[in-house]
RNA sequence: GCACCCGUAGCUCAGCUGGAUAGAGCACCAGACUACGAAUCUGGGGGUCGGAGGUUCGAAUCCUUCCGGGUGCGCCA
């Protein structure tokens, strides 16, 4: 099979859609039914006199294989043609296309086994047999995932993702747990897809945050603890606002002279020496200690960590070289970006004072993305209160004259907000990665403290951990980014319906049974391709095994997709279904108590490529199912 | 005031480059294990897809408008 030329007929493209539909070529069977189809078609045009001037060139099989649609009952078919689109060319109406493709359609040795038209809808089922024949061994060894790399066009993207951007001397929060979740799963999908990806970072390092935490340090004397001492300073930044308001509600006095002793710390961490400085070096490094054991925990790594910090200077430069151009001007005694025009405003790149801010940097920072890593493409994982913030970014790198403007994204996500309503620190409900990981684990090894006897304790922690990352992680992709999602400890680890311990559960499932197999001594052969097709050849294909088909063999179709809408939510959704079907399949046939041989065979490779398809699924949404739990 | 986002079962959400009778999970009710570990599975009740128009063979999906909720909107990050 090769590769067809698409057209663009519709000219329709999508900002970021990215690969042409690659992941249909790697589907055999559903191209197969395509290539029936097209054949039909062609006879069906050439019988109706194909030679009217103008009419519309006959499709292809990869645009057929488009077309196609799952039917709404599974027993109406494995796939669907609707037949409107062609009323125009073959001037019939969709009913009698249907009708009269169904009957041209060749069975004999084909993926089809059977066309039904239903009104306007040619219904199709697919030869089962062939197709598991195919689809199994493909899954089982992961060749199928893995050919979604292998695509020209994501190949020549390059692509920076840039997530978690916590603040130093602030606390982590569930919030930025949502950020990591998103990025991480982000950076797995673009390159399972084939971009070349660089993950990227950047640490909000400087600012008034940062003078207000080191101001409440300095006067109450506090110590820090020996262990997680960013904790700690996220505790004294809390505590440093509501002095910091208590304080200066007091008196007009006293709210300026501490907004000048803030100043003065500023300054000094500012001015590279000094004891303001020595000690905003110092905790920095503490909070950052603490980011690396919060992304150890999640299994995740930056190519490259950016600092505001490192930035700041560059963005004193921007100013005044994009004033020279023209891109920015003077108003009001600041320096910014005039994007009244375009309804956005006025974005200020320097304030009255001197100083840049926040906007500047980004744009600094942007540049360096550009010319330093020299990426096409440049993503960014931030919550829904910087849309307006990006959207002035974006347009004004724009107005600078950088060619990738067009190709920036900014992913933006909704608020994390508890079962009684939206986190507050004001409120004190806040809730921080480090009592999520504790209340967590505890409510699991309450749970597996049962296996004590069995299991090690090292397995136990593993699992644990493990069963907490994968918990939070589905928690936190299973619904649409633009949602605010709501965190419920108690329901995402119920581990019932659609949660992450439910299909870590699936999985282990799997494991139990291919561990079983291979005490039994039994090996699956998949040389012996024969031996799959004629086993359902001879056995049939249970409903239920042919809905886990399904599911498995759309796999790469939700991953494409999810990665082209940046919306890892599509991919946990198909592997709840997926997991679905499974947990079905299981309690309908017994694998292991299937007498005839071959179709053990066959149905232990169905289990084997499930477990293959979910693990593949996992491990993009940056998770690690247990063996057993 | 303006801009953007969200509104689908009692609750939490799928379904969104338009396709057939709108689907899951939770909760509720009724069933299935001396087990390929039931952290599972089967069945049941429960909906004018926020309202109203429009586009067309066809709208939860696209457009307009209104209502409700959220988030932003020149010297914070």
């Amino acid at each position: 099979m090769k590769p067809e030329k698409t057209t663009h007929s519709t000219g329709k493209t999508h900002d970021s859609a990215p690969a042409l539909s690659h992941e249909l070529l790697l589907d055999r069977g559903r191209l197969g039914v395509a290539e029936g189809i097209a054949a039909a078609l062609a006879k069906l045009a050439a019988n109706a006199g194909a030679a009217d001037a103008g009419a519309d060139p006959l499709p292809s099989a990869t645009e057929i294989a488009k077309w196609m649609e799952r039917p709404p009952e599974s027993q109406l078919g494995d796939y669907a043609l609707p037949c409107f689109r062609f009323v125009k060319s073959l001037k019939r109406k969709p009913d009698e296309v249907a009708r009269e493709l169904g009957n041209l359609i060749e069975t004999k040795s084909s993926w089809i086994a059977a066309a039904t038209p239903a009104g306007p809808f040619l219904n199709i089922s697919v030869n089962q047999s062939r197709l598991m024949a195919w689809l199994l061994p493909s899954a089982a060894s992961g060749k199928i995932f893995q050919s979604m790399s292998q695509n020209q066009t994501t190949a020549n993207t390059r692509v920076m993702i840039e997530y978690s951007q916590p603040n130093t001397h602030k606390e982590f929060h569930v919030g930025h747990v949502r950020n990591i979740c998103l990025g991480s799963a982000l950076v797995n999908l673009f390159r399972h897809c084939g971009y070349p990806v660089i993950a990227a970072n950047y640490i909000g390092d400087e600012g008034t945050h940062i003078a207000k935490c080191l101001w409440h340090i300095k006067r109450t004397g506090a110590k820090a603890p020996t262990f997680k001492k960013g904790e700690w300073l996220g505790e004294m930044y809390v505590e440093a606002t509501r002095a910091l308001e208590a304080e200066s509600a007091v008196s007009p006095e006293a709210k300026s002279r501490i907004d000048a002793e803030i100043s003065s710390i500023l300054r000094g961490i500012e001015s590279k020496h000094g004891p303001d400085h020595e000690l905003w070096r110092e905790t920095r490094q503490w909070s950052l200690d603490d980011f690396n054991d919060v992304y150890n925990w999640f299994h995740i790594k930056f190519d490259r960590v950016f600092f505001e910090s490192e930035v700041s200077e560059e963005s004193q430069e921007i100013v005044e070289e994009y004033l020279k151009t023209g891109a920015f001007v003077e108003s009001e005694g600041a320096i910014g970006a005039d994007l009244k025009e375009f309804k956005l405003g006025f974005m200020i790149v320097r304030k009255r004072d001197g100083n840049t801010l926040y906007a500047t940097k980004d744009l600094a920072l942007a540049r360096r993305k550009f010319d330093e890593f020299k990426i096409d493409r440049s993503v960014y994982v931030v919550a829904s209160e910087q849309n307006h913030h990006f959207k002035q970014v974006f347009k004004t790198l724009d107005l600078m004259g950088f060619k990738q403007a067009k190709q920036c994204f900014h992913l933006s996500y909704g608020m994390v907000v508890l079962p009684d309503g939206k986190m507050s620190s004001r409120a004190g409900n806040t809730v921080t990665f480090k009592m999520l990981r504790e209340e967590m684990t505890a409510a699991l090894n309450e749970i597996l403290a049962k296996y004590a006897a069995e299991w090690s304790a090292a397995e136990i922690a593993t699992t644990a951990q493990r069963l907490c990352e994968g918990a939070v992680k589905y928690g936190m992709l299973c619904s649409d980014p633009a949602k605010d999602v709501v965190f419920d400890m108690e329901n995402w680890l119920s581990f019932e319906g659609n949660t992450g311990p439910y299909l870590m559960y699936s999985y282990t499932r799997t494991q139990s049974i291919l561990r079983k197999a291979a005490e039994a001594g039994v090996t699956l052969d998949w040389a012996q391709e024969t031996v799959l097709q004629d086993a359902y050849a001879k056995h049939g294909v249970a409903d239920s095994e042919r809905e886990l088909g399904r599911w498995i063999q759309d796999f790469n179709h939700a991953v494409a997709a999810s990665c082209e809408n940046y919306r890892p939510s599509t991919l946990a959704n198909h592997l709840f279904y997926l997991c679905k079907a499974f947990n079905r399949f299981y309690s309908d046939v017994s694998v292991l108590k299937t007498t005839d041989e071959p179709l053990r065979q066959a149905r232990l490779g169905m289990v084997a490529a499930f477990g293959a398809t979910l693990k593949e699924g996992l491990a993009l949404l940056g998770i690690t199912p247990p063996d057993r739990m």
